[in-house]
DNA sequence: ACAACATATACCGATATCGGAATGTGTCAA
DNA sequence: TTGACACATTCCGATATCGGTATATGTTGT
């Protein structure tokens, strides 16, 4: 559902078609969302058009980088060990 | 937890006075956790030691990012206002 | 083999979540 | 004002999750 309101904004029956689910329940969905703020709504008409609020995804992106410098960790451990043992390189420990 | 097993590994038994939990309370955490590939866990002696597998979080970093562009975005527009029409800088719009 | 320790599993009640049918609310068009 | 449209809310049963107690499993030291 984020990413479908990421790209841009749309109404609630675009995510029912989208999702088949029943309207009620999608409807149900956007409010929880709308209420931890992941989600904003504007009215167009009778349409009610949502689009993700993409701020409020930066503290998760930020928390999950905290983890980075494992990966980069584990990276530079290889590429080190690759290069101390150039001889070892197509072989078994 | 998360957070807590990723500075180093910790038996159960630290994670159950951590968290303030009962003891199968925690153990029923990890075990979902270690479905889910978020944990890794090996046995030393009498303990089981885990450990948060940073890997595992990298797609959700990645999914993350892909809304970065939206908060430079903002930025941005929020400079070039700010650069376009100086004079209203301690204005309202 | 046995006792003590560390953890896992089974089981249970309380609560939360999910999804749908029925119904309420607000908006446009005529 | 009325009917139709788009969505929200209420109500309900089914299922999932949570946290605890009791118990089973595996490990170490004797």
């Amino acid at each position: 559902m984020l990413d479908l309101l990421a790209v841009d904004e749309r109404p609630v029956g675009d995510l029912v078609q989208a999702l088949g689910l029943s309207q009620p329940s999608v409807s149900k969905h956007l409010r929880v969302l709308r209420q931890v703020g992941l989600v904003r709504a504007r009215r167009q008409g009778r349409r009610i058009l949502y689009r993700t609020n993409a701020g409020a995804i930066k503290p998760l992106y930020e928390w999950a980088g905290t983890f980075e410098r494992f990966w980069s960790q584990q990276l530079s451990r290889i590429k080190q060990r690759a290069e101390s043992n150039p001889r070892e390189s197509r072989g078994n420990p």
